[in-house]
DNA sequence: CATTCGTGGGC
DNA sequence: TGCCCAAGAAT
């Protein structure tokens, strides 16, 4: 009797070849294509709306996408008017959807992809990887669904499908995991058609072999899933998790002049909210009088005379991934100062602002300013 | 490689 | 309520 391996990657290799690969792709696929959803990217494989999409639903649920998507394709139908577009109005398209990185790298990107292409992506992984925000889930989805390339696209749900089926064990927290991943969907690709096969193995993970408790019973590739046969499928994927956040006390003040324009600040370039526009705030130590921090800072900070209001009319709690923020927001009015010199602030009325993106954080705050007196 | 980067929904 | 997450990429 062969002794198996104990190579990981030969033993991975050998389960495969012990499949009937060509009944797991048919099974997998006419699944996909009776069952899939009819979401608003599926309408048509052209390269720009395959992209926009992918990039939306980078860590992103589907529903929470689809208006988005709409919204964004009403306003840049073509990647040319995206890429004509100001920086302002994409983040403002963006405005609520998160990690707003994500569409100044695609904004970049397709500004690239107008100048040096002609307007057409790149349908190689090679010239498609060096765009910005293109990564290698990325570039695999947009080749594979836009182009028909049999380039393996893992996201989560493949990896939490492929862990089952093949019963892996690497911890897909680890980026080197993805490698291993890709190599099995190399193995397995449907060359007939790689995109219904990418799209299937992603939308298996969303309907049907779920985080927590998957639907086996209804899965048309049970028969083929190692997980199932031995009754671990919810104990897989081996996933770590990560650190616990870190809180920040954070003091905000909702300014006023003479004309009641209202005093907002444009975030730093980098970092966290990159470029959102917010109102005047500062991290405290927690237990201090908010009121006078508040005074002292638009003071010393922007010279600028103001009176704060010592109660805050808000208090939000916002979590991120990775932080917690408590604001406490005031309301404030000016009495001498001006914005000179200082590039990132700006007065502007309520029209204005409702046109400007932020973060939804201060959009909580603005929504409690409004609503204050009742 | 580990950390950073948002948000809203589910349990 | 607190935690996990959801079609990842950049640094």
């Amino acid at each position: 009797m062969k002794k198996s391996s104990n190579n990981p990657k030969q033993k991975i290799q050998e389960k495969i070849d012990r499949m009937d690969i060509e009944a797991f792709q048919n099974d997998l696929v006419q699944w996909f294509q009776e069952e899939q959803r009819n979401l608003p990217w599926r309408k048509d494989n052209d390269a720009y709306r395959v992209w926009v999409s992918e990039v939306m639903l980078q860590q992103t649920r589907v529903d929470t996408v689809i208006p988005y998507y709409n919204r964004f394709l009403e306003k840049f139908p073509t990647i040319e008017s995206f890429a004509d577009a100001d920086e302002e109005s994409i983040l403002k398209v963006w405005e609520g959807l998160g990690y707003y990185s994500r569409v100044r790298n695609l904004h970049t990107a397709a500004k690239e992809v107008v100048s040096k292409y002609g307007g057409r992506v790149p349908d190689t992984k090679e010239e498609i990887s060096k765009l910005k925000g293109v990564g290698p889930y990325t570039a695999g989805a947009v080749l594979s669904i836009a182009y028909g390339k049999p380039v393996p696209a893992v996201d989560g749900n493949v990896m939490r499908v492929l862990s089952r089926i093949l019963l892996i064990t690497d911890d897909i927290a680890k980026p080197a995991s993805r490698k291993i991943f890709e190599e099995a969907v190399e193995e397995l690709m449907y060359h007939d058609h790689p995109s219904h096969f990418n799209q299937a193995l992603m939308e298996l993970g969303a309907l049907i072999c779920t985080p927590s408790s998957p639907s086996c019973l209804l899965c048309p590739v049970r028969e083929h899933c190692q997980a199932f046969a031995k009754g671990v499928q919810e104990q897989l994927p081996v996933k770590t998790r990560k650190k616990s956040t870190r809180h920040e006390d954070i003091v905000a003040v909702v300014l006023k002049d003479e004309e009641d324009k209202i005093l907002i600040n444009k975030r730093p370039e980098k970092g966290l909210l990159a470029n959102l526009w917010e109102f005047p705030n500062l991290k405290v130590v927690p237990l201090l009088d908010g009121w006078e921090i508040l005074q002292d800072f638009l003071s010393t900070e922007y010279s600028m005379d103001a009176v704060i209001e010592q109660e805050d009319f808000t208090v939000v709690q916002h979590v991120f991934t990775h932080l917690t923020w408590k604001i406490n927001a005031h309301e404030g009015r000016l009495k001498s100062g001006n914005i000179d010199g200082n590039e990132t602030l700006k007065f502007v009325t309520e029209e204005e602002l409702e046109e400007l993106a932020f973060p939804v954080s201060h959009q909580k705050i603005w929504q409690a300013y409004k609503e204050r007196v009742q």
